[in-house]
DNA sequence: TTAACAACCGTCCATTCGGTCAGTAATCAG
DNA sequence: CTGATTACTGACCGAATGGACGGTTGTTAA
């Protein structure tokens, strides 16, 4: 019972079409990228694309949003959580390097998205919140005497997720490799350094 | 003697237009900006560009080059040092936050290159020269004893540069603030980690 | 067998794209 | 004034772009 039969004549649906274009945006960028080339990598029309879904913008829109509300997710278990910020924050940022590793292409077009449309500036501000958030873990842990306090809370975090989002310009999923040990490598690294 | 008084009829030259140029590639993506946005930018008719520069490409190939130019420069004055591999290493890394600083808008413009074009191909190649350099260093670092052996180098390296090639994403100068403080603060964080 | 359903094709369109070319305008040295 | 030097304009071009539209093909449930 893997095939759920779906009805209607085979070929691409939604779910299917989007995972081909997010990979070729990732490749060429959104920009970088027409319609023409999506349906020759498809092996279809250009004019078959319009079936599921009405602008090139909407793909776009689907698949940020996607990625948006993977770490919205987990920022809000991580404030559902009980005990000191730092806590928080390792928590928060092994989250975001399962989301980021388990949506990948999605995250990746999420992070490159530079603002020039009304869908691009509407994810820029979801993105803002969420950096809001980790700021505010930052220097909630500060005053907690957990974070060093000789640095801006602000770089700090800003630094942090710098490193946890830089994953998508060179992690790619391998059979059998769990994003575990990988959140595990970016606290070690962010937490208490790279010194021995 | 501030003017060195060219000669001509006054307006832009490559340089007054590469600067605005790079700005605008920044904020709307390279593929983002057209020629006749950047003609309006520039206050001059698309054509006109056309007096300076031969073509889109090249505008994009002087931008990257100037940045690679800038962190090589780091990369050589790095390997004629004596010491340890840690110590060339905080070298290298504080040099390339001097050099992003100093050359913004250009680094940004590189480090956002997909490898479209032979140019990005050509831009794409040199940076992972550089990448292979700084992971050399860590790996010598780590047999030294200096960097923590229960990472792999490879992954180090790279989580160290995507910290510190994620100041493009916020930092923006400030008069009189030095890109000194900045580096340390990336050292720090990098090498001891955020934890007090 | 048939009707509903879903994916797809070919053709067309207005606009925008990067780029060309022949001529013009402003500055400075002599 | 003249001529060299440099910056710029305006009209234009072929190709590519995102998208519209009416018709077609293949699959499943009844």
């Amino acid at each position: 019972m893997t095939t759920p039969a779906r009805r209607g004549r085979p070929g691409y649906d939604l779910e299917s079409l989007l995972q081909v274009a997010v990979k070729l945006f990732n490749e060429r960028g959104y920009d970088g990228t027409s319609m023409e080339d999506l349906s020759r990598k498809l092996g279809i029309t250009k004019s078959a694309i319009y079936h599921h879904v009405p602008s090139k913008e909407e793909l776009l829109r689907l698949s940020v949003d996607r990625a948006l509300n993977g770490l919205f997710a987990v920022a809000a278990e991580t404030e559902s959580f009980e005990g000191k910020a730092i806590e928080k924050l390792e928590h928060l940022v092994r989250g975001s390097v399962l989301v980021l590793v388990d949506q990948l292409p999605f995250v990746t077009l999420l992070l490159r998205v530079r603002g020039n449309t009304k869908v691009e500036r509407a994810a820029l501000a979801r993105r803002r919140d969420f950096d809001r958030l980790v700021t505010d873990l930052v220097k909630q842990a500060e005053t907690e005497g957990d974070v060093r306090p000789d640095i801006d809370p602000a770089v700090t975090a800003r630094l942090l997720y710098g490193m946890v989002n830089s994953l998508i310009e060179w992690y790619r999923p391998r059979r059998g490799s769990a994003g575990t040990e990988l959140a595990d490598a970016v606290c070690k690294i962010a937490f208490d350094g790279l010194r021995a």
